[in-house]
DNA sequence: AAGACCCCCAACCGCTCCGGA
DNA sequence: TTCCGGAGCGGTTGGGGGTCT
């Protein structure tokens, strides 16, 4: 029993698209719709599956597409919209006129997600890495907590270590503990100069673990994120822990918050895992289509599911400038 | 100059969803 | 209500181009 493949594989072309087959396609589209794809191929004179020719489609030729850059204000989209629904791109891109899924998906897993751990923010639950530290130190017992920098750096090292290693200035570590010069400055080794980094990862981590309440306490969310990421990591550079490593605006730095940040730390970062879940679940009976007692009717109400009293995560826009309605 | 490495993004794969019979 | 085929979706891959060493 195997899946039925959805076209005759050993007649098809695949890989990249000649400028021939995308007139081809175009100007079929254009003439008879896009009804059937599994017809549409074989009679537009093309060696291409349906599928193929779908995403073509949907993807590059459609003429209401955008291909250049992602703005801020899209971005700021992207990440508001992914901390409610997740890896839903169909719905985000939905939400940015000219951007398909799969240009969102793209934008997302190559630029976004980089940039919201370069701020110190864990990219799938929106919460700040410190912050999670803090809350998994509340809940372990001591022995365990020992244990816990070591862990965390498991699992965030390799995003830690891209940003790290890769786009050090050491300018700026040295500026930012001028007493202390890494032994690897002096050394030429590679590897030297990656444990160095590890360890003061880990420092970092240890630091965040013994000072919880601190980081929980904070009333500025987005406080305890770039900042007092970088603050209780001290390892962390001024410059690699706010973002301007990647563009003009800087997220750590007190005076310079760029529109971006401030609709981040309008919304309550610390909680917004927690909210998501929420969310999540009460996208999830929308889906169902079953009404909770409290929540159906506003998720299935598009945007007003950003808006309502207890789920209240981001400067949303309202209803009505949402493009389309979610769910 | 050339090979290694990295990044981006178009395209593919396989699963789920949905609507019609 | 069930089945089936088409469409849609999200994860993943791989090639091409740029950068680094």
């Amino acid at each position: 029993m195997g899946r039925i493949p959805c076209c005759e594989k050993d007649n098809v072309k695949r890989g990249q698209w000649t400028p021939e087959e995308d007139n081809k396609l175009s100007s079929y589209i254009a003439q008879h719709g896009t009804r059937n794809w599994r017809l549409i191929p074989k009679n537009a004179g093309l060696q291409r599956c349906g599928k193929s020719c779908r995403l073509r489609w949907t993807n590059y030729l459609r003429p209401d597409l955008k291909h250049g850059q992602f703005s801020d204000a899209e971005e700021q989209t992207i990440v508001k919209l992914h901390s409610v629904v997740g890896n839903r791109w169909s719905l985000i891109a939905a939400q940015l006129p000219g951007r398909t899924d799969n240009d969102v998906k793209n934008h997302w897993n190559t630029k976004l997600k980089k940039k919201l751990s370069g701020m110190g923010i864990d990219p799938v639950t929106h919460k700040p890495f410190s912050h999670l530290m803090a809350e998994i130190a509340t809940t372990l017992a001591p022995p365990q907590v020992a244990h816990l920098a070591e862990a965390a750096l498991g699992c965030f090292k390799d995003e830690m270590l891209h940003l790290l290693t890769k786009k050090r200035n050491i300018d700026d570590f040295q500026n930012q503990e001028p007493n202390a010069a890494p032994p690897y400055i002096n050394s030429n080794s590679k590897q030297d100069e990656k444990d160095y980094t590890i360890e003061k990862i880990k420092l970092g981590l240890s630091r965040a673990i013994q000072e919880p309440d601190n980081m929980l306490q904070s009333t500025k969310p987005w406080d305890s994120t770039a900042a007092n990421f970088a603050g209780a990591c001290s390892a962390f550079p001024a410059s690699m822990s706010g973002y301007h490593q990647y563009g003009p605006s800087s997220f750590a730095n007190e005076g310079d918050r760029s529109p971006w940040s401030q609709s981040m730390c309008t919304g309550s970062t610390c909680t917004a895992g927690d909210q998501q879940v929420r969310l999540h679940e009460k996208l999830l009976e929308g889906e169902n289509g079953e009404d909770s007692d409290e929540g159906g009717k506003e998720i299935r109400n598009g945007s007003s599911m950003f808006s309502t009293s207890d789920c209240v995560l981001w400067d949303l826009p309202s209803d009505d400038h949402l493009i389309n309605p979610i769910v």
